[in-house]
DNA sequence: TGGAGCACCTAC
DNA sequence: TTAGGTAGGTGCTCCA
């Protein structure tokens, strides 16, 4: 099919025309991206010829804009849906609560308003729901005071309502009742072990939310009723966010599919938009055919500002110039809506549709209009969080566009912008802008990209080559207000850089398989999906922690946040530092701590606090005692709600690990292995949760046993491994460790070849693992031949671990190479020398290229902006001269080069070419080369 | 000049 | 209102 028909009159290199003006510096030959947009085109053609439309034309909005200019925008039509009929099945990706009116005929309070727990969703066809869950309210308990019978319910209830509403500064949503309900429950807090001891609790029903804070506070401060003394009362569970209790009471988990049965749900406003009580709603746990997801809408889009030279744009002053937009089904190839709105004309491009404005104002608001008929549910694209939201949420206030700031799926809410900062030890301190978007997801690529790999550099360009070997459309940032203000030839060009910034966010979501993997882990951990996004790890462990506990009665108790003391963490064995030119086999313990927690039944739960066993009568066969000296009931009297939780999230893994193993496509590889990764940091968070002291339950008892443990355990591979491979035990050598760190060891077992440190190895994890309780494993994981150990977290070797014959890759760690504060001259020179020392094992040679390096770097033969080494040397840099700021780098690169390449001692095998042979050889010509530089 | 203290980044 | 952990190498500044 002749794919530039629908473009005819216009030539393919339309652009040269225009190379004139003022902005003719870039070449306009038609670029790959052109190319891969018109062949969209081809496959569009069927699908228009059927629905009978010209999508993809140049269209003069002026002042038209209709959201029915083009009808694939809007979702399929909603087949109409009967509630005593019809059951309403859906996948929800986004769930939140708002304060509304009581709504007759649903469950929960009568009057006033009330909480309301939103659910957003697709159902199978594409159509968007919003569900309203009603009848749901917040709780918290508090151990019963001694003597409480339920006499005493509603004096205590009376007395907290006032005291709640007391309290109140302002009572703006003019709040009668606070306190909706007290109940005896009978529960037990998870906080130690106390011969499952069940006690009277308070469960304590409020009528919002954020009435939990002050009544919990009222009780902790010392609170009196009736003729009971005044007492302080701790609280449970009184620091759960809404939502997370919501879902876990209701077995929600985040991006499940939802049933609302026939008769149990009524239609309340639009098509899809559905009223039901809490309890009535069946959620399908995400196994079998509830594993899939429904064709959400993915939009990703990207603007352009015509920003004053050299100033960043601001939105009060620069105006949007273009806006790009593609929309893609989850789980379809391609998007098939690809527009750009553009201010002024635009030249067409084939396999997209150009709507041209001639007023900003009008552009803005229509494309506002677009974003709500096309609906989506994700919303994607390149830092929108901190810039293209923003922006154009401040731009429209500027121009007074006042239909913009409607972006939510829910009538009526306008789209505001907060700044937050969030901090941490993992992240550092982040500021965000955050915007609200009712019902749809933002997913920020640059977010996730941040959070989830470490890159030298996160320019979409820089990623996009990365991870896809492709490149932005070739636009200087300098020439976008140029190529504005030409014609539209030159607005056509931006155009087509714009689409493609709206592209790449698109491919490179779907090739790291983000919304999937993410989909997993919200599923896996039952938070919502954009908690993801906008939270910590701590979330994740107690959603799951609390859906643990619920099963058995149990309850969390809130603690105060107070920093202690550290306490120790894992052992690093000293290296015998080192180039090994024989085979060094690696036998790691995997998943080491949750396999601790597992195997000594480590919990809250189990914890025997100072004087319980006495106090319980428990026999020494009753419990452990850890190497820190804490005491755990064994799982025979009680299991810990920790291991159940890492039993799930390893077996997980293992699932992930055996549909990796099958895959044969590389990058379904990789991304099985990122989920089993993450699988992996969701079950090691569970250690970091119990020892994250500023948490929301910290227990060093459990985080302290467990490092202690560890450190026990690989002295004592250390041990067993050196005892039995002896030449006494009439082995070929005596074996070595001659390193690790934490979890592994590294061993010299003295035998010539990689096979057979492979089967010895094997055969030494094996033997090793039988002193220790299951699931504990030492395994053998890899052979390093010639191996180079330059210190403690700092070595690199050849890696062989699938065959014998040939290495895998050569594995650095903690080497600059693998260092993001080194400039790359550094970063590719260590490099090469590594590979010519261990591949060609060459130390000659590996010297003998430093040296050439260093020369041109003295000789002014490398680019300036290649040698920005440090923040601290960067100023230095600016201060010296560039030559001379040549010589201090190159010093700098020498010193970094000897160690990371020749740190060993002269005793080690490194024949003729010891650390100070070398330098000797360098010194004369690199004294000549300094001289010349600094002349 | 050498060591304490800090920032930064990594290993696990 | 919110935040996983400790060990450890390296380069830099500051100070006695």
């Amino acid at each position: 099919m002749d794919a530039k028909r629908r473009n005819s009159g216009l030539p393919r290199g339309g652009a040269s025309q225009a190379k004139r003006g003022k902005t003719g510096d870039w070449e306009d030959s038609p670029s790959n991206f052109e190319e891969e947009l018109a062949l969209f085109e081809e496959a569009d053609m069927e699908a228009e010829e059927r629905e009978g439309q010209a999508g993809h034309d140049v269209i003069p909005v002026g002042e038209l804009f209709s959201a029915d200019l083009n009808p694939r925008w809007r979702r399929p039509q909603a087949a109409p849906l009967n509630p005593d009929s019809d059951t309403l099945v859906f996948q929800q990706i986004d769930l939140d609560y708002y304060l509304g009116a009581v709504v007759a005929g649903m469950p929960g309070q009568s009057q006033g308003n009330v909480p309301i727990i939103r659910m957003f969703g697709v159902t199978d066809s594409g159509n968007s729901v919003c569900c309203h869950v009603h009848g749901f309210a917040p709780y918290f308990y508090i151990p019963a005071p001694n003597g409480f019978t339920s006499d005493h319910l509603s004096e205590f209830k009376r007395e907290l309502n006032s005291a709640v509403l007391k309290d109140m500064r302002s009572n703006k949503d003019n709040i009668s009742v606070t306190v909706l309900a007290v109940d005896i429950t009978r529960k037990e807090s998870m906080y130690g072990y106390h011969g499952k001891r069940i006690a009277d609790f308070l469960c304590i029903t409020m009528a919002m939310p954020r009435l939990i804070a002050p009544a919990k506070r009222l009780l902790e401060q010392g609170f009196k009723f009736g003729h009971f003394p005044i007492q302080s009362f701790s609280s449970y569970e009184a620091n759960i966010d809404f939502e997370i209790r919501f879902m876990v009471d209701s077995d929600v988990v985040g991006c499940c599919w939802i049933e609302l049965p026939k008769g149990k749900y009524r239609v309340s406003l639009c098509q899809y938009e559905v009223d039901v009580g809490w309890t009535q709603l069946i959620s399908h746990p995400a196994e079998g055919e509830y594993q899939r997801i429904a064709p959400l809408r993915v939009l990703s889009f990207d603007i352009e500002c015509a920003g004053r030279k050299g100033i960043f744009p601001e939105a009060e002053k620069d105006p949007v110039i273009q806006i790009a937009s593609m929309v893609q089904r989850q789980g379809e190839k391609e998007p098939f809506i690809r527009t750009v709105f553009t201010l002024q004309s635009c030249s067409s491009i084939v396999g997209s549709q150009v709507l041209c404005f001639t007023k900003e104002s009008q552009l803005l608001q229509s494309w506002a209009e677009f974003v709500r008929t096309v609906d989506a549910d994700i919303i994607t694209g390149y830092n929108i969080q901190n810039f293209d939201l923003p922006y154009l949420l401040n731009r429209a206030a500027t121009l007074k566009v006042k239909l913009f700031p409607y972006l939510g799926r829910v009538q009526g809410i306008k789209s505001v912008l907060r700044d937050s900062s969030f901090q941490s030890k993992q992240m550092g301190r982040r500021e965000n802008k955050i915007l609200n978007m009712e019902g749809r997801v933002q997913f920020d690529l640059l977010q996730v990209l941040l959070r989830d790999y470490k890159l030298r550099s996160y320019t979409l360009n820089a990623v996009s080559f990365h991870f896809l070997q492709e490149q932005k459309e070739d636009v200087q940032h300098s020439i976008i207000t140029d190529l504005q203000n030409g014609n539209e030839q030159t607005r056509r060009r931006l155009a087509v850089y714009c689409l493609k910034d709206a592209y790449l966010p698109l491919r490179l979501l779907q090739k790291l398989m983000c919304v999937i993997n993410y989909m997993e882990m919200a599923r896996v951990t039952g938070v919502p999906l954009t908690y993801l996004l906008s939270r910590g790890q701590q979330i994740k462990v107690v959603s799951q922690l609390l859906r643990q506990a619920m099963k058995q009665g149990l309850v969390m108790p809130v603690v105060k946040p107070e920093g202690g003391e550290d306490y120790t963490g894992a052992t690093v064995i000293e290296p015998e530092k080192g180039y090994y030119s024989v085979p060094i086999a690696t036998l790691d313990f995997s998943s080491l701590y949750p396999s601790i927690m597992m195997a000594h039944n480590l919990c809250y739960t189990t914890l025997l606090q100072k004087g319980s066993a006495e106090k319980l009568g428990l026999t020494p066969e009753d419990f452990i005692k850890t190497p820190t000296g804490d005491l755990f009931v064994k799982s025979s009297v009680r299991k810990g709600l920790l291991p159940d939780i890492l039993e799930d999230l390893l077996s997980a893994r293992k699932k992930a690990k055996a549909e990796l193993k099958k895959e044969t496509d590389p990058f379904k590889k990789q991304v099985l292995d990122g989920r089993q990764l993450a699988l992996k940091i969701s079950a090691n968070s569970v250690y970091g949760f119990t020892g994250a002291q500023v948490g929301k339950l910290p227990c060093l008892e459990i985080s302290q046993s467990v490092t202690g443990f560890g450190r026990q355990m690989i002295e004592q591979t250390k041990q067993l491994v050196e005892s039995k491979y002896t030449t006494a035990n009439g082995y070929q050598a005596d074996a070595k460790v001659i390193y690790g760190d934490t979890d592994s060891v590294m061993v010299k077992l003295g035998v010539d070849t990689v096979s057979r440190a492979m089967e010895v190895g094997r055969e030494a994890a094996e033997w090793v693992s039988s002193h220790f309780t299951p699931p504990i494993k030492l395994e053998f994981e890899k052979v390093y031949y010639p191996y180079l150990l330059i210190n403690k977290k700092r070595y690199a070797g050849l890696y062989f671990s699938s065959s014998a014959d040939t290495h895998d890759k050569m594995d650095c760690k903690g080497i600059e190479t693998v260092r993001r504060d080194n400039c790359t001259l550094v970063a590719n020179l260590i490099n090469t020398c590594l590979q010519t020392i261990l591949i060609d094992r060459d130390p000659q040679g590996a010297v003998a290229h430093a040296k050439e390096v260093i020369s041109d770097l003295l000789c002014n033969r490398i680019d300036i902006s290649q040698l920005v080494i440090t923040k601290e040397l960067t100023r230095t840099a600016q201060e010296y001269a560039a030559k001379q700021a040549h010589v201090e780098l190159a010093e700098r690169i020498q010193s970094m080069f000897w160690r990371t390449t020749f740190p060993l001692t002269p005793s080690t095998t490194w024949n003729n070419s010891s650390p100070s042979h070398c330098s000797a050889s360098l010194s004369p010509s690199w004294e000549r080369a300094k001289q010349r530089a600094s002349y």
